[in-house]
DNA sequence: CGTCGTTGTCAACGGTGTTGATCGCGGCTA
DNA sequence: TAGCCGCGATCAACACCGTTGACAACGACG
């Protein structure tokens, strides 16, 4: 984790007048490409491959010769972020706490990384963060007292959930850059009460529901649904 | 839905030798678009203005005159394929096979639009479709037995979760257009089971878990516990 | 010492959303 | 009825994007 010595960009003597090489030798490793893509992306600008190309000193097209796709690129940012997040919990705590706090944690680090966070439900990155994710999410469920059939279902509910709320947040983030916006509900000055009654019933309670709130009680309700499911079965079992 | 006096496109007299006019005055208007643009995704090919110009026999920009952006358009569509699934439902039946049939319906829809579907978990349409959808989840929960609190946390649970799910499907689809891939998680065989235990006893049954199977049962998970917390507060109450 | 693969460079392509000026038709007003 | 005027379709162009292929420099290797 400590920055390996990464700062020698530009400091080749370059022989001619022109700024045309720049290529001694290594320079570009997927390593500090991806870096640069995280910081891109944390600074809210979105990741292309021109301003990777300004960003690490070279040309936008080099990266190419690290990674295949964009997309590739972009699944291995996300993987990375998924492993942060895997590496900041707390892996002694309670189950519950454990889960509550990698859903936030997930949901905020996408958010703050909004061009790469949108396309979190999206993608699926099929890298070693993704799988530590997996088997952690897996681990939870069963100290929660699910067996085997039950944490599966609820893993892919879990994690379809959290990753739609980074996406859904990330999005809103990325348009309250270019322009305040109304709440998550388009316009709900048009809600006829006579032709939808239980969504005016709930409308101070929807309203409510702002930003980010929105998706944790959302995770709540999944958490509080897992202990109804294992305490329930352990009944029938004992 | 019969087809109106449409075919009149390149048929006018054209006074010059130029086939420039074809533009006598109505030609478009919003439905026709949204018809044109849903016809495109049916048929799994990307809405661009240049393919919607060339399927409604008019210039791609004359859209512009009656849609601000492509995204005032995307979430247009969308909200009409969410109101196609509103009509769709049976509003006598139980509200657990209301919300079941409603989820499937979305998905199912979502995923044969794919090119409009992979949008689906980032936008909310804010129109008269999303608002009837929000309304009747809200009836359905309220009449499983919700009180208005819990109804707003299941809703957005629910959505969400139906959402990321149509998008993750048909980003799926778009995939398996382009060469056939391996199952939806990534490479398993890279599974080590000494260093992720959880995910290794579960592998046969993530396998199994493909397609929108994935996400049924997800949606299953989240009917099971809305029965279970209606119960449990039933209990309370009484 | 010559060859070869790796990796950065450069120019270009095709496709996207979007904008501005232009023009023709139809409805409105004088 | 004659003339204006605006709305909607048109066309050309822009900026940006991902991506490709040919090329050049450099280190490694036989």
């Amino acid at each position: 984790m400590q920055p390996p010595a990464q700062s020698d960009l530009e400091v080749y003597p370059m022989s001619g007048a022109k700024a045309r090489r720049a290529s001694g030798r290594p320079q570009l490793d997927r390593e500090s490409i991806v870096a640069a893509a995280i910081e891109l992306a944390a600074a809210g600008e979105p990741v292309t491959f021109r301003g990777l190309g300004t960003a690490l000193g070279t040309d936008p097209t080099a990266v190419y010769r690290h990674f295949r796709d964009k997309e590739e690129l972009v699944q291995t940012v996300m993987d990375r972020l998924i492993l942060r997040m895997h590496e900041q919990l707390d892996h002694d705590a309670p189950w519950r706490e454990q889960l509550w706090h990698g859903a936030v944690l997930s949901i905020d680090l996408f958010a703050a990384h909004p061009h790469i966070g949108v396309e979190a439900s999206v993608v699926g990155t099929g890298g070693e963060g993704e799988l530590a994710a997996i088997n952690w999410i897996l681990t939870q469920l069963g100290r929660a007292g699910l067996d085997k059939q039950q944490a599966v279902r609820f893993y892919a509910a879990y994690s379809g959930y959290v990753l739609a709320a980074a996406a859904a947040l990330s999005r809103q983030r990325l348009r309250d850059d270019e322009g305040p916006v109304s709440p998550w509900i388009g316009d709900l000055r048009a809600v006829d009460a006579a032709r939808l009654p239980a969504l005016a019933a709930v409308l101070p309670e929807l309203v409510d529901l702002v930003d980010r709130d929105v998706f944790l009680t959302g995770i709540e309700v999944f958490l509080d649904s897992v202990e109804a499911i294992a305490s329930s079965s352990a009944d029938s079992g004992s």
